[in-house]
DNA sequence: TCAACATATAACCAATCGGCTATACGTCAA
DNA sequence: TTGACGTATAGCCGATTGGTTATATGTTGA
C-alpha cells in the first residue's frame, strides 16, 4: 500500500486517474491536461503503473492508458478501520447499546 | 486533503495513527515504539497535527496526543469515488438486474 | 526506406523529506 | 530556585522528488 499512499499523495496523479476515471486515453490526451512536458507526465505513469493503478497497452505508434482502481481497494480498507472514529459518536453509542440489549435478551435462556 | 494524504504517505506516521487508535499517548509513550529519534517524532507529530489528523494537550509536563480521525474523512471520500470502479462487475451487473427487476414488479400497475 | 510522430528514458537541478545532533523552553521536585 | 525531565525547534545532511532538456525507441505513412 506504500507505494499506492505515495502514487495518490502527489496532485497531478490524482488529476491522472480523474481523468482516466472518465475513460482510457492516450498519453497525448492526458497531456493536454497539463501544463508540465511529456516526460513529466510519462514519469508519473510510471509510477502509476508500478504502484499497480493504471494499466497501458499499445495503439498504433501511441499508448493508451486505463485506469486500475482496484488498485486503491488497498487504500480504501486502510482508511475503514478508522471509520469507527468518526462516525458520530452517539450514533455509535446507539449502536452499541443495541448489540447490548442483543446480547442480553440472547443471555435470556 | 492534500496535507492529510502527504502525511499517510509515510508509513512511521501511519504507525503514529494506528497506535493513537488505541488511545491517546505521550510523546515519550509513543516514542518507546520507535528506533528514531524524539525529535524525527516530534517533526512527524507536527505534520500530523497540521494535516488535522490529530490533537494534543498539555499535561504536566508532558504532552498527550490523541486521535483526530474525522481527519480521514476526506480521504475515505475521495477514494469512495473509486469504488464504483472496483466492485466486482459480475457482482455489479447482479446488482443491476436486481434493481431492473425491482422496477420490472413495481411498474406492474 | 525514411521522415515524422508518440512515448520512454537519461541525465541533470532545485526543493522537499526524513533523519540526525544540539539546544531552547516549560514544568515539576527537591 | 535550581536541576532534571519532557518536548519542540534549529540547523545540518544525504536521499528522494518533481520538474527540466536532450535523446533513444518504436511505429506509421509516404
Amino acid at each position: 500500500m506504500d507505494a499506492v499512499l505515495k502514487a495518490v499523495a502527489d496532485p497531478s496523479r490524482r488529476a491522472v486517474l480523474d481523468l482516466l476515471a472518465e475513460g482510457e486515453k492516450s498519453v497525448s490526451d492526458l497531456l493536454s491536461h497539463f501544463t508540465f512536458s511529456q516526460p513529466a507526465l510519462s514519469k508519473h505513469l510510471r509510477l502509476l503503473r508500478e504502484a499497480g493503478l493504471v494499466v497501458s497497452r499499445p495503439v498504433g505508434r501511441t499508448r493508451v492508458y486505463s485506469l486500475e482502481a482496484a488498485g486503491l481497494r488497498s487504500v480504501a480498507e486502510w482508511v475503514a478501520h478508522y471509520e469507527q472514529f468518526w462516525t458520530d459518536r452517539l450514533d455509535h453509542l446507539g449502536q452499541v447499546l443495541d448489540r447490548m440489549a442483543e446480547e442480553e435478551s440472547g443471555h435470556a435462556d
